[in-house]
Parts: C-alpha cells; sequence; structure tokens
DNA sequence: TTGCAGTCAATATC
DNA sequence: GATATTGACTGCAA
C-alpha cells in the first residue's frame, strides 16, 4: 500500500522527511544499479533542507579512506579494506560516484534559492548535483555502522568538541553539514553520548559519521570551508531579501512550494510549545520519584491536578525516564574515568554501571530539588548528584527486556493511591534509589564486574551487545575496520576501573538491585536509603 | 498498548 | 549568535 501510495502520489523531496526520503533514494539506487540509469530524478534531490545532510555525507565519503563507501573505490589508497563487503560495494560504489561529485553547492540551495523542486531534471543533475547523498550515505552509512566495531562514543564526542571549539565551528554547521542532524540533537549527542552498547543501529549512525569526520584530514577545512560558504550564502540573500524590501521570510524553504499546500497558513497551525512550570516540573518529579511508570489513572490525575494534558504528562514521564537513563550513562563514564575518557563504552565499560547517580537533572535541569543526596558522592559535582540521585530509577531494571513485564511494573503504580502530586510533600527524596542499573544484566555485570574490576571481572560479563571486546574480537574484520575508523582511540582508552568512586557505586548499585527485587516480590514502601 | 530510541525544533541560557 | 534544554513526535518492538 505504501509503494502504490508513493509511486503514484510522490511527494515533492522538500516535503519529504528524511525518513520519507529514503524510499526515493533506495528506488533511485535500484534504478541505477539494476537498470543502470543514473538518472537522478528523485525529484529535485537537491531541495534545501537537505543538502546540509547531503554534503555532510559528501565530505566524509569523499575521503578517501575515511569512509568505507570510498573503500570499495578508493581501496587502493586507503585501506581496502579486504572486508568491504562485496554487496555493499556494489550500491556502495554507484553511490560513491554519486558522491563523489564536486561538491555540490550547497549554497545554492541555501543560497534561498533551491533548485526548483521536482525538477532539475536529470539532465543536468546527473552529475552535478548532489544526490541524495544523505540517502546514499545513509545507505553505506548503515552498512559501516553495522561492520563496525565498537567505538568509544564518549571519547569520539570529546574529539570532535575539541575540534570544534578549537576552530570555531558551530554545532549547527557541523551537525547539518556532517551529521545531518539538528543543533539541539548535536549538542545533546556531544553532551550525553550513550555507550556505544547501548546504541541502536540507528543511534550509532551519528558516531560512525563522526569518526570518520575525525579520521578525515581536511574535516576541519571542508567545514570551514562550508562556514565561508554560508556566510556568503546568508550575505547574499540578506542584501537581496532587503532590496527586495520582502521581510524576510524564513527563506528557503516553503516558498516555493505553495504548489503543495498551504505555503503560509502553516505558521498559524503551530501549536505553542507547552512550557511547564518549575512547580508544575516539582510535582512532576515527585510524582516520577513515587511512580516512574505511573498508571493511566494516575496519569490522568496528575494531568488535572496540574492542569495538563495528558499527553504532556505522558510525554514527560517518557522524556524524563529516557533523559535519566542518559545522563547515568554519562555519569558513569565520567566517574568510571575521570579523564580516561573512552573507557566507558566499551562493554566492559559498563559494568561501570555503577553510578547510580546521576540523573535527575538533567533532564529538567539543574534545578536541584531539595536533596538530601546520597552519601556516595564524593565527586565535586556531587551537589547536582545528590539529588539526581534520589530519583527512583526503576526503570532501569526494566531497562532491557524487562523480562516479563518486569521492573517497571512493579514499580509501576498499580494503586497509586493518593494522587501522586501531593506525595509526600516535596518530597524528601526518597533517595530513592537511584538510577539503578541500565539493564538487568548490566546491573549484575556492573555489580558483579564493577567492584572486581579486573578485566577478567569484566569479561565475565556477557554482555549482550558486548560481541566484540572492541579490540581484540571484534566480530567482523575489525582490523580494517579499525584503521578505517581510526580505531585505536575507539577501543582506547577504557580501564581503570579501579577507582574507589566506582567501587563504591557498584557497590551502592548492588544494594539497589537488592532492593528492588525485594521490593519487586513484595510491596515495600519506597524508602530507599541509599 | 506501552515504552523506548532517536530526533526535531522551540525556547532558554550563556 | 552559539549552545543547552526540553516538550513533542515518529517508528519500532514486545
Amino acid at each position: 500500500g505504501s509503494v502504490s501510495d508513493m509511486l503514484s502520489r510522490p511527494k515533492p523531496w522538500s516535503k519529504l522527511t528524511q525518513k520519507g526520503r529514503e524510499p526515493f533514494i533506495r528506488m533511485q539506487l535500484w534504478l541505477n544499479g539494476e537498470l543502470g540509469q543514473g538518472v537522478l530524478p528523485v525529484q529535485g534531490q537537491q531541495q534545501g533542507p537537505v543538502l546540509h545532510s547531503v554534503t555532510s555525507l559528501q565530505d566524509p565519503l569523499q575521503q578517501g579512506c575515511v569512509s568505507s563507501e570510498s573503500t570499495p573505490k578508493t581501496s587502493a589508497s586507503c585501506s581496502p579494506a579486504p572486508e568491504s563487503p562485496m554487496s555493499s560495494s556494489e550500491s556502495v560504489k554507484s553511490l560513491t560516484e554519486l558522491v563523489q561529485q564536486p561538491c555540490p553547492p550547497i549554497e545554492a540551495s541555501k543560497d534561498g534559492k533551491p533548485p526548483e523542486p521536482s525538477d532539475p531534471p536529470a539532465s543536468d543533475s546527473q552529475p552535478t548535483t548532489p544526490l541524495p547523498l544523505s540517502g546514499h550515505s545513509a545507505l553505506s552509512i548503515q552498512e559501516l555502522v553495522a561492520m563496525s566495531p565498537e567505538l568509544d562514543t564518549y571519547g569520539i564526542t570529546k574529539r570532535v568538541k575539541e575540534v570544534l571549539t578549537d576552530n570555531n565551528l558551530g554545532q549547527r554547521l557541523f551537525g547539518e553539514t556532517i551529521l545531518g542532524l539538528t543543533q539541539g540533537s548535536v549538542s545533546d549527542l556531544l553532551a550525553r553520548p550513550k555507550p556505544w552498547h547501548k546504541l541502536s543501529l540507528k543511534g550509532r549512525e551519528p558516531f560512525v559519521r563522526m569518526q570518520l569526520w575525525l579520521n578525515d584530514p581536511n574535516n576541519v577545512e571542508k567545514l570551514m570551508d562550508m562556514k565561508r560558504m554560508e556566510k556568503k550564502a546568508y550575505m547574499k540573500r540578506r542584501h537581496s531579501s532587503v532590496s527586495d524590501s520582502q521581510p524576510c521570510e524564513p527563506p528557503s524553504v516553503g516558498t516555493e512550494y505553495s504548489q503543495g499546500a498551504s505555503p503560509q497558513p502553516q505558521h498559524q497551525l503551530k501549536k505553542p510549545r507547552v512550557v511547564l512550570a518549575p512547580e508544575e516540573k516539582e510535582a512532576l518529579k515527585r510524582a516520577y520519584q513515587q511512580k516512574p511508570y505511573p498508571s493511566p489513572k494516575t496519569i490522568e490525575d496528575l494531568a488535572t491536578q496540574l492542569n495538563l494534558k495528558t499527553s504532556t504528562v505522558i510525554n514527560w514521564f517518557h522524556n524524563y525516564r529516557s533523559r535519566i537513563r542518559r545522563e547515568l550513562f554519562i555519569e558513569e563514564i565520567q566517574a568510571g574515568s575521570q579523564g580516561q575518557a573512552g573507557a566507558s563504552d566499551s562493554p566492559s565499560a559498563r559494568s561501570g554501571r555503577a553510578a547510580p547517580s546521576s540523573e535527575g537533572d538533567s533532564c529538567d535541569g539543574v534545578e536541584a530539588t531539595e536533596g538530601p543526596g546520597s552519601a556516595d558522592t564524593e565527586e565535586p559535582k556531587s551537589q547536582g548528584e545528590a539529588e539526581r540521585e534520589e530519583v527512583p530509577r526503576p526503570a532501569e531494571q526494566a531497562e532491557p527486556p524487562p523480562s516479563g513485564t518486569p521492573g517497571p511494573d512493579d514499580a509501576r503504580d498499580d494503586d497509586h493511591e493518593g494522587g501522586p502530586v501531593e506525595g509526600p510533600g516535596p518530597l524528601p527524596s526518597p533517595a530513592t534509589a537511584t538510577a539503578a542499573p541500565a539493564a538487568p544484566e548490566d546491573a549484575a555485570t556492573s555489580a558483579a564486574a564493577a567492584p572486581g574490576e579486573g578485566p577478567a571481572a569484566r569479561s565475565s560479563a556477557p554482555p549482550p551487545s558486548s560481541s566484540s571486546s572492541s579490540s581484540s574480537s571484534a566480530p567482523r574484520r575489525p582490523s580494517s575496520l579499525q584503521s578505517l575508523f581510526g580505531l585505536p582511540e575507539a577501543a582506547g582508552a577504557r580501564d581503570s576501573r579501579d577507582n574507589p568512586l566506582r567501587k563504591k557505586k557498584a557497590a551502592n548499585l548492588n544494594s539497589i538491585i537488592h532492593r528492588l527485587e525485594k521490593a519487586a516480590s513484595r510491596e515495600e514502601p519506597i524508602e530507599w536509603e541509599f
């Protein structure tokens, strides 16, 4: 049905979301590959926004060795990775060829005069244009991601941040150009990278891109060029718009699109962003502390009490849980290796999951709710942590396939008597459980391993994804890939799990797990003390 | 249905 | 102006 719809009523490129473009890119690839028609017909593939991401890919891709994509072609120069899987190589090849074109003028699009929507027919497009790079890369990148050995997400982001700041390059530019993500996402990603093993394939993509970019010797220059070009385009636009007397409208997008639906009215359709008041957040946090997984009824109650939409409350809980979880990851990383960046990700690293602290706040911020925090924080930031620690994180336990309906449910609010909000006033922080381990296994592992620390201990943990203890047993010819990704660092620095703090946290974690388990079996008042 | 991962994009903050 | 935060959305899996 989708296909039919797509074939009969294709939307113009510019109207498609990244995801929506994928099918077209695939079709194009299919056409190119199988039929050998290299027409780029996909409706104006180079529409405005896209370009960004598009280009982005290009860069890295074009690099000879940097990306696997190039591998097939440039094998000579780079590490043609013996691995280059044939399969992909083919498509990749065509992709690269397409991509290879001289850097497409992103600016063009940016200039505001985006190539017309669906049009620039193939002819011209052929070579000149930026193909669905985004898609392209997306495809090949996916292959890369799939084959990629474990990467040190923390280390990568750290380096990226360094490079960006050192060269005065912005997140927006980097994100749009290299990662195909928006500024906010980039910021989030750089600030709170999740460990590799916790990422889905999709989630790993940005890290692979970053790694490729880091490996690209010309990465900075390219970005700088982009920056310059953007500036130029901006100035141009500015001038023209000024002269046109056109009150500047959102530059590119939308304009020529009138064809489709309503061009402007959209603004009005936008619904205002909901901004929760501090008190509301507090109330929600309190409710969360009591029941991280509130029942629908509780949610309703909360919504009415706070005068919010239930969907808002639901979203808040989702976001909060997920953000807290993420906080945990970084905490773990940082705590575990204060300087030894990188340690984190490796599966082994996760053992570190010991840091039950965290959270809380990142999510909503720093506002420290009271928070007698936990005692275990010895770190300076403890203050913040303290607060975080109070956040119960049953979620974690449930995290992975919470076997059954695990964790959450236990914590779940079945009965939720006494509305959430009214809960224990400013919840003196039940000191609740802090962040529990992300995954049972993790927990277990970490619990077990962390204390022990030694590699041995780590190995014992049969982490799901641990598949590759990075270096050594990377499943798929890591060797070449390693060179491809510059793996050294990737796997690099980890170690030091013998950090006293870590131990402490690990112990703490054990205790938490134990209590949670207990609580799960029998209704136990939520009164934690860690 | 529910929870989550990954993102976007509007705001806030720096 | 750049970066950080965060409510909402999409897609997927169980």
